[in-house]
DNA sequence: TTCTCTAAAATTTTT
DNA sequence: TTTTAGAGAA
């Protein structure tokens, strides 16, 4: 036997070992289904059944992806058998979806320089379209417009669809929906839906394009399947229809996410469009000890929506007890968090990388923080507000985003309101209508002259035939105006500056876009075979590897920090904006961040991608983060726990209202989905598990009182030892 | 019309 | 505790 096949189970070893047709793996939590997943691609791989190219791997979080290609990577350096061609494909569904639209956008009636506009670009967005519509706000909510059309998209329904089924006080969201998909056009935006909408509808009108990636793709694995919703289904099965050489593995008790429209119908309806299928049961749980397990199993049992299964394990000892600890507030729950880690690390040898605490709502991280930093435990939080939501970031890059897609208003507003150029939200305002109005981009409709009414460009008149007239501007301008700026009375609007701040301001981000165009190779493979593409770069990346660097015309960082000092950002952060000194240090430290980050990339169409949609604060960490991960804890919300595991968990804020959290308790079925959620996260722990509830818990500026979860009482006294708290601490 | 200061609101989970 | 909205000042 092949050597990387050893010391699998029966049924994982069927798993690896089956070649073509499709392949349903219902794979409880611990059971080594990552491992099956990655075996099975290298055993294609070694086997000679596919090239690396043939191979797509789906997944649901950038870390799987990663953790995935890396697995990968070193059973194939390990074994004897040389592979080439580069290495498989693994990505998020988002990822993949966007990377097709990069080279096909064009095919659906966009421009392959459009944006992804995260979650924030299309809240402002809907809010927008609202006050547009003078609708009433209170009651057509932007979160609420969102949520219909999240709805449609994950449905493939677009805004032309027909909504006859909706109620009468509903009747305003397809027309908000009508006019988002417009405003989204216009922009050349699409949002985090749109990918996969538009991969799907590019597939449907393109057959041809369809029959090229179906023969590329001859196998295709999808991870976390339970959590597909309808349109991510869709892409899959039209994407295998040809080779239906489908590999999908899910476990219904993990199934999380139903609130972004996953449907478990999913893997329900898998054996009946395959009624080929093979289907295989991973039920042997190598992580957990057995305490653990059954307190797990004791939780979801209580749902009455599951497949009746129960995990099994070899471990013939029970392991420790499950400490519940009852605390009186947050402070002290948090305060025995942080004394039982280093009790954890000086008696038991355990080290901060083997321990997560997991909490509910990444609101709770903040009380755990501040009692880690005091204790000087250091920790990597996972989440939260990302790092690229950070609005410095997204400052700085809205002048790249705006100078590559002249389309994007919101961006444009974004940058323009960084910088002092004395136009407010007026000006800015009827500089977009005269742009959409006439159907020209923001810095067309400036070249053509169409802005010559603008208060501070009207004085330039005569000269908008000449494109360059603002190359012999001092654009310096904006760093230097920023310490007047700040000595408030004084500079307030003066014409002078009028004039030369909203010309710098164009002036700059002209600047910007001739040293994008002039560093970047766009987008030329559009006659390249896929294939061929795929190989190249598989090739590329070892040559990488090899010489060391290959990326010598990365112009990237020195454009972002050309942004950061002449938009007078970087002034304006040292002559101190807010009124605390280590929030403009650390968003100083952001910035220097983001562009050690970009040094990585010489496409800066990928850097902004993966500003959207990658947004992983570890991951741009690298090395460095790799290194230092070994000594930091872990932080992070259940759901971003899951696939992930840790000798110690710690499962903070178990309270009726927290979790299960108040929003799901009108609803038994989102109830079932919190229990879900707890099973998940008990099932993350190898060795250790600590459940903390808190009588009083600080939301906001008051107390609030809740009751011991209801997940507590599920599981067995027996399995349990249970410590209260005998102080307040505070 | 833009900028600044003060008061009020805000907290589910993610690509 | 931090971010946003609205009112008044320049």
């Amino acid at each position: 036997m092949e050597d990387y096949l050893k010391g699998l189970n029966d049924e994982q070893l069927k798993a690896v070992l089956h070649e073509d047709g499709p392949l349903l793996i219902l794979a409880g939590a611990g059971s080594g289904k990552t491992r099956v997943i990655t075996l099975r691609a290298v055993h294609l791989l070694k086997t000679g059944k596919a090239m690396p190219y043939n191979i797509l791997g789906v997944t649901f979080t950038n870390k799987a992806a990663r953790e995935m290609k890396e697995r990968i990577k070193r059973a194939l350096a390990n074994g004897s058998g040389n592979v080439s061609g580069g290495e498989p494909e693994f990505s998020t569904f988002h990822s993949f979806c966007l990377k097709l639209l990069r080279r096909h956008a064009d095919l659906i009636g966009y421009e392959r320089s459009f944006v992804v506009f995260d979650e924030d670009d299309s809240s402002k967005t809907v809010a927008k379209i609202i006050k547009s519509l003078n609708l009433n706000e209170k009651i057509i909510t932007p979160s609420k417009a969102k949520y219909f059309i999240e709805k449609n998209k994950n449905s493939f329904i677009n805004a032309e669809g027909s909504f006859s089924t909706v109620r009468a006080w509903e009747k305003d969201y397809p027309v908000i929906y009508s006019e988002y998909s417009k405003r989204l056009k216009e922009n050349n935006a699409m949002d985090f839906n749109d990918l996969l909408f538009n991969a799907v509808k590019l597939f449907q009108d393109n057959p041809q394009v369809l029959e090229k990636y179906s023969n590329l793709y001859k196998y295709i694995m999808v991870d976390e399947f339970q959590d597909t919703n309808y349109i991510q289904d869709k892409l899959i099965k039209i994407l295998a229809g040809k080779h239906k050489n489908i590999c999908v593995v899910g476990d219904d008790d993990q199934s999380i996410y139903s609130f972004r429209g996953a449907t478990i119908d999913n893997i329900l309806s898998f054996e009946k469009t395959y009624p080929s299928c093979a289907v295989i049961k991973l039920e042997r749980n190598y992580r957990s000890t057995k305490n653990i397990l059954n307190a797990a199993s004791a939780i979801v049992k209580g749902n009455k929506m599951r497949k009746d299964k129960t995990l099994k394990t070899d471990k013939k000892s029970g392991g420790s007890a499950i400490t519940v600890y009852n605390a009186n507030n947050d402070y002290s729950e948090s305060y025995y968090m942080a004394k039982e880690i280093r009790r954890l690390i000086r008696e038991d040898g355990y080290s901060n990388k083997d321990i997560a605490i997991l909490y509910r709502a990444n609101s709770q991280s903040r009380v755990i923080e501040d009692r880690l930093i005091k204790e000087s435990i250091r920790y990597n939080i996972y989440g939260g507000l990302k790092f690229y939501q950070r609005k410095e970031i997204k400052d700085i890059l809205s002048f790249l985003r705006f100078a590559v897609n002249p389309k994007d208003l919101l961006s444009f507003e974004r940058s323009i309101q960084c910088v002092p150029t004395g136009a407010g939200e007026k000006t800015i305002k009827t500089m977009q209508d005269i742009a959409s109005n006439s159907g020209e981009s923001i810095l067309t409709a400036l070249e053509k002259g169409l802005f010559s009414s603008i208060r501070g460009l009207k004085e330039l008149k005569g000269a908008e035939k000449q494109p360059d007239i603002f190359s012999g501007f001092d654009i310096s301008d904006f760093s230097k105006s920023v310490p007047a700026a700040a000595s408030a009375s004084a500079a307030a609007a003066p014409s002078q500056s009028d004039v030369s701040g909203i010309a710098n301001y164009f002036a700059l981000i002209k600047k910007i876009k001739s040293e994008i165009e002039s560093a970047v190779k766009g987008w030329q493979n559009t006659n390249e075979t896929v294939a061929a593409a795929a190989e190249k770069k598989g090739r590329a990346a070892e040559a990488v590897a090899g010489s060391g660097n290959l990326a010598t015309d990365n112009k990237l960082p020195d454009i972002i920090n050309f942004v950061y000092k002449f938009s007078g950002y970087e002034s304006m952060l040292k002559a101190g904006v807010s009124k605390a000194v280590e929030l403009d240090a650390n968003r100083m430290d952001n910035i220097e961040e983001l562009i050690n980050a970009s040094v990585e990339f010489d496409d800066i169409t990928e850097f902004l991608d993966q500003s959207a949609i990658n947004d992983n604060r570890d991951e741009q960490d690298g090395d460095t983060a790799a290194g230092s991960d070994i000594t930091k804890v872990s932080l992070m919300t259940l759901h971003s726990a899951k696939g992930l595991e840790f000798p110690v968990v710690f499962i903070a804020g178990l309270e009726e209202h927290l979790f299960p959290h108040i929003r799901s308790l009108d609803n038994e079925l989102s109830v079932e989905e919190e229990r879900r959620l707890c099973y998940v996260g008990i099932t993350r722990a190898k060795e250790k598990l600590y459940l903390t509830w808190s009588k009083r818990r600080r939301t906001g500026k008051d107390y609030k009182y809740n009751m011991p979860s209801r997940f507590l009482k599920e599981i067995p006294e027996e399995l349990i030892e249970e410590i209260t708290d005998t102080y307040e601490y505070y």
